[in-house]
RNA sequence: GGCUCCUUCGUCUAGUGGUCCAGGACGUCUGGUUCUCAUCCAGAAAAUCGCGGGUUCGACUCCCGCAGGAGUCACCA
């Protein structure tokens, strides 16, 4: 398989989120399957939208998501600097070549002058093409003056990886702008000289850049450059409506699923999987398996719904996995920032244990600050949820005094306190009280917990240990 | 509006002319697993394959129209 070179290059305008950050998934994938490499290019040529912080932003979700870069930022590499802004001279080097060509020409018309002109395309009804209105007079090239491609109307045909056999014809072709008056590169002329410096095999990107690929074709061409693959990536599309997924939609950035307890690798398994499959029925993708078995062919072409729900499905089937697969002790220490504040001074073994009897129970790792609150400290007590529950609103407040008390009792001379001792006393304690397991049981859950689940209940008080186990009981049959 | 792309259960998708009165997964509903919640297991409902024409013995699959949706038409990327 030949080796491909990807690249990742996003613009350092805030933080990631789940709609564009699957251009960087694939181009990893497809990187990491052929040998090849995934560069990480920062495209700051707009210093208007550039926002402190962002590139940061942008490496950290690479990292959190195990994408890792072999040329970019931090890790640097032959075709360094990454960064757009730094690269000023060589993009101003290829430009120079155009000039000398006849293929680009300074543009010396102010702005309310093409304004002006749009208008009276807009008016004539007649599409706006800047070829039409080439200045006659055309000044060196110099600071301050836009430079623009010098286009050639024609019928382009190129193939694309995603979306198959394309062609356009000279009605989309235009003179589009390759540096801007501040001297920086607009994206369209730096991403084809960056590409062609970097050895760029697979360009991947939204669709959104489909419809303007004809002009970017007439570039390659004017520049001899032979043109790399190009890979559409279709649109994730919001939950609501048929939009695409952005910031506006609300679009949640990826280190926030992060914060909310979401694992790399279900963010990464569900996020690959949406407009991608391999024709199996598998659902469960470590980052391995997707790398083995990705392929462009396979990609959707049309956009992805968005579906939040499935993620966090995948995610708790993640946590299980891990559980099962490597132990909690490899579980445990993602779980560092979602217990309940009441957890802070007790040690990891005990947390552990927690761990190991809840993990099935969690879609979010965040689920633990509300599903273990009773492990670390005494449960608020809520005789409600004792007298209104469905199997013990039959019975008197002296019944249920009597049934903690005969608990208590069994309990104590419960010999070792472990679940299968508790779990053999209470079963005994089932046959001498004469009482159904779903309102014996319910009881003593209750009793020590007050909430509104807890894993098995041998467990949980295996877990809690004798002495609280007892504290509770006493404390609930002296309440009632 | 011009140009371009897209269109299978609510959602993600399988499907490359007969094996599809369309399969899997999420979600929903029902039942089971000595209490709860969840897991797990079993089962159910859920798509006239956007619409209309063709081609063919036969079409979700090929062709042509149409409709709907989306993207794009910046000195933003």
């Amino acid at each position: 398989m030949e080796k491909a070179i990807t690249r990742f290059a996003p613009s350092p305008t805030g933080y990631i989120h789940i709609g564009n950050v699957r251009s960087a998934i694939y181009p990893y994938l497809l990187a990491r399957q052929s040998n090849g490499s995934l560069i990480l290019r920062i495209e700051d040529t707009d210093r208007a939208r550039y926002v402190e912080g962002a590139t940061e932003l942008i490496e950290n979700t690479l990292e959190w998501l195990g994408l890792n870069w072999d040329e970019g930022p931090i890790v640097e590499g032959p075709h360094s600097p990454y960064f757009q802004s730094e690269r000023q001279k060589i993009y101003h080097d290829w430009a120079n070549k155009l000039i000398k060509s006849g293929r680009a020409y300074a543009d010396p018309t102010p702005p309310e002058k093409i304004a002006e002109y749009r208008e009276q395309c807009n008016q004539a009804k007649i599409p706006f093409l800047y070829r039409n209105f080439r200045p006659t007079d055309v000044p060196e090239w110099q600071p301050g003056i836009p430079l623009r491609f010098k286009t050639e109307p024609k019928n382009y045909s190129w193939h694309d990886e995603v979306m198959g056999d394309m062609h356009a014809g000279p009605e989309v072709l235009d003179d589009i702008i390759l540096i801007k008056k501040d001297g920086y590169p607009t994206y369209n002329f730096a991403h084809i000289v960056d590409d062609a410096e970097m050895g760029v095999t697979h360009v991947m990107r939204g669709v959104e850049y489909l419809s303007s690929t004809p002009n970017y074709l007439a570039i390659y061409e004017a520049l001899g450059l032979k043109r790399p693959k190009l890979v559409s990536l279709p649109h994730i599309l919001a939950s609501q409506g048929n939009k695409k997924l952005g910031k506006r939609d609300g679009a949640k950035s990826v280190t926030e699923y992060r914060d909310d307890g979401i694992l790399p690798e279900a963010m990464l398994n569900y996020l690959a999987c949406l407009g991608w499959n391999d024709g199996t029925e598998q659902e469960i993708y470590t980052k391995d398996e997707l790398i083995q078995n990705f392929s462009l062919e396979r990609i959707q072409t049309s956009g992805a719904r968005y579906d939040e729900t499935k993620l966090i499905w995948l995610n708790g089937q993640w946590i299980r996995k891990i559980f099962d697969e490597q132990g909690v002790e490899n579980l445990y220490p993602r779980t560092q920032n979602f217990w309940p504040q009441s957890a802070e001074n007790y040690p990891d073994d005990y947390k552990i244990k927690v761990l190991s009897i809840i993990y099935d129970r969690l879609k979010t790792l965040s689920d633990l600050r509300n599903m273990t609150s009773y492990f670390f400290e005494d449960p608020t007590i809520d005789l409600d949820l004792l007298t209104k529950n469905k199997f013990l609103k039959k019975f008197s407040e002296s019944e249920l005094e009597t049934l903690l008390k005969q608990t208590i009792t069994k309990l104590t001379n419960t010999k070792a306190w472990d679940a299968d001792n508790v779990q053999n006393s209470l079963n005994e304690l089932l046959v001498e009280t004469d009482k159904k397991p779903a309102e014996l049981f319910g009881l003593i859950r209750i009793a020590i917990s007050f909430a509104p689940f807890s894993p098995a209940l041998n467990l949980t008080m295996e877990v809690l240990g004798r002495e609280t186990t007892l504290a509770r009981l006493n404390t609930v049959a002296r309440s009632i």
